[in-house]
DNA sequence: TCGATTTATTTAGTTAGGCTAACTAAATTA
DNA sequence: TAATTTAGTTAGCCTAACTAAATAAATCGA
């Protein structure tokens, strides 16, 4: 057996592995058409459902007129709805659209492809390996 | 025993998690006063070495007037020099300062060591799994 | 009901990071 | 030696993404 590494080894290795496999698929969003910080919006909304403009400038980390206008340009590409809420007038609400869905999916396929065919080589225990450690690393970012 | 997972399904949870686990660390970045595309060749400059600015320029995929110019933004700010190479004097040589060694190593450990503490309640087997993962991780990244 | 608060938008500006075009200087080739 | 190629810089421009401040509209609360 080898000698047992340190968290703080661990930590190293896992955090270069981290950036070197998402450098990997990560040029694949260029055929989305969609700027880095649209893509993020737009994912938002696909996984996590419909948002108000300040759940998503919350989100997102931006002040308020910034996430106004990267809806209004996910707007113009039909990528998204604006929604009054007819409860509170104030509140606007912000959905993806089935193109909007369709898009990100896609854009979410590529990456996937890319990585789903580097590791068809993996062996059985490999993949067990990788996939036990996916859901570690969940847990490690979210505590 | 648990199904087997398809490699399909184990690269979109490896994906999803790494995205998260760089998330989680990468704020910390806002502390160097560096721009991310700036941290980017400082990073090479000090893990690869002194580099021309034309494997600069490859390396982070842009044109060279981009390159000269964030080489310039970081040599005013006295993390990096240019040097000409006495051989070729059409190339210019560029070296991380000790200064941008320590700014650079500085963000490193800000990230490392919030991943570490977290990585502390882990058990030997997760920690050891991690570490397995993030070895077969590079290799999918580099294959 | 009326002033304060909340939510979003508009306006006006900045900054970073990218580009092309045009250039200089040095090295190479014919 | 003249022409060409290579490496980098400068200038000028563009877009994306951000900001603060002002404004508008709706709701809330005393």
């Amino acid at each position: 057996m080898t000698r047992r590494a340190t968290p703080s080894e661990v930590a190293d290795r896992l955090h270069s592995a981290a950036i070197r496999l998402l450098r990997r698929v990560r040029h694949t969003d260029d055929a989305s058409g969609l700027t880095p910080a649209r893509l993020s919006v737009l994912s938002v909304l696909v996984f996590a459902g419909p948002q108000t403009l300040g759940d998503l400038a919350r989100a997102e980390r931006v002040r308020p007129p910034t996430i106004s206008n990267l809806v209004s340009g996910l707007e113009r590409a039909r990528l998204v709805r604006r929604t009054a809420d007819p409860e509170d007038l104030r509140i606007v609400r912000v959905a993806a659209t089935s193109r909007g869905q369709r898009i990100l999916e896609r854009a979410r396929r590529l990456r996937l492809d890319q990585l789903t065919n580097r590791m068809q080589r993996l062996s059985k225990t490999e993949l067990a390996t990788l996939d036990r450690a996916a859901g570690i690393m969940e847990r490690v970012s979210v505590e």
